[in-house]
DNA sequence: TTACTTAGTGTCAGCAATACACCCTATATT
DNA sequence: AATATAGGGTGTATTGCTGACACTAAGTAA
């Protein structure tokens, strides 16, 4: 039932927490194996390292193999190394996360030939049970990002080039998993003074139309003296 | 003159940033290689990572083998793993950070034999040249400390149990590589709640004695509801 | 007793964080 | 044309934290 598959001993893997944000919902993508082990079972999307590729080289590799996208934000956040996290030998890997715009991109076609399907679930509702420790590289790297949203402009990496205080604001919401209030949300956005207001309006709403704005990574670089706590 | 070594294929390594505080310097330690490659160069302190022990497992191994000590502060940080970083392989290293408290083992005799001795430096003070690509791995941890101490309470993990505020202060100032005020840093540290206060003081000084703190761990739980930045 | 060295303390100003509720505007519906 | 609907967009008062700033207190050594 279970074929035996080649052993190695030691070897590196990536494996990725692809983030997307979409219709007000945080997501990451899945794929649904075609091998042993955990044939079946949704799992991380990740690949062996080449014996003579770089690491982050490999993760940019991956990442592109599975949703044909390139330069994308992403960055590792830890390395699961237990002798017994893969059953058929040593795997070590790194986790790295990835934050993507999904646009029309909703329905990626897996690329690799161990996966059957890849799709995108919510944060909220993921498979009970995820391939190999995939759920705690999951929560671990979650967290990570959670911190990192309150003292990085990550969000801006999800969201769409142009888009709305609403939309920013609801993405904060659903990562930090509580309600903002939205006048102050919105005069410490602006304070920053790292959002540029454009002179579009959101399209195809049956309402007022909204603002859109841009990030200005040329004025975000001013912030950076903000990084550490202690004034003087 | 550059005796060949077994080559091996693809394995990993572990190498740590010791930090150490101590006559208010702020200390890494380092090991003056004994073998090839980069023999008689100073190195961070790491080994490769055993074939059926997990990494953090290594971690702790090899931190204990060289400094005998046990149950220390340590994280890991980044992973290095670009193909080239090892002259004789495919190494790559998962790095850590170790905090430990300087009482009176200034003077550590290096265990392993690849090293003929060991020593603290001052993190401003540091060879021009160390091994492999150990200074990067040297900046990228000493960036994350700096940013982990303004959000975190590692600070204690490099002083004694017993601590006056000016010996918190100073500690602060040589990672932050700023003066601080004396009299804000005391009311926002005191502020937090998080230290007690003893019925000691400072000993063997020939001036006013300092009274003495300890961290308080229990009432460090409370404060964590400071994590994220929005409030409502 | 004096000199020296570090410990220890308070206030004010400015700004950021929070709490809070109503009108505006574009579209869809009748 | 009028109305309903749904989200867009705005201001103020309070509170608490941050940061600037300088002198006295206490202990030791000579």
């Amino acid at each position: 039932m279970n074929p035996i598959l080649p052993q190695f001993e030691s070897v590196f893997s990536i494996d990725c927490l692809i983030f997307g944000f979409d219709e007000g919902e945080l997501k990451i993508l899945l794929i649904e194996r075609n091998e042993e082990p955990f044939k079946d079972l949704w799992a991380l999307p990740g690949y062996l390292v080449g014996n003579d590729e770089g690491i982050s080289h490999a993760a940019e590799r991956i990442l592109y193999e599975l949703t044909g996208l390139r330069d994308i934000f992403m960055d590792q956040f830890y390395v699961f190394g237990e002798v017994d996290r893969h059953p058929q030998g040593r795997v070590v890997t790194v986790a790295y996360y990835a934050l993507i715009r999904i646009n029309g991109i909703k329905d990626l076609k897996p690329v690799t030939s161990f996966a059957k399907s890849a799709s995108w679930y919510n944060i909220n509702n993921l498979p009970e049970i995820l391939a190999f420790d995939h759920r705690s590289i999951f929560d671990k790297g979650f967290e990570k990002i959670k911190q990192k949203i309150s003292y990085e402009p990550i969000a801006f990496e999800l969201l769409p080039e142009k888009f709305s205080l609403t939309q920013l604001q609801n993405l904060y919401e659903v990562i930090l998993n509580k309600k903002l209030d939205k006048r102050n949300f919105r005069k410490k956005m602006l304070n920053y003074g790292i959002l540029k207001e454009l002179d579009e309006k959101e399209k195809g709403v049956s309402y007022r139309a909204a603002k859109l704005y841009r990030f200005d990574r040329r004025k975000y670089a001013k912030l950076f003296k903000n990084e550490l706590t202690f004034g003087k």
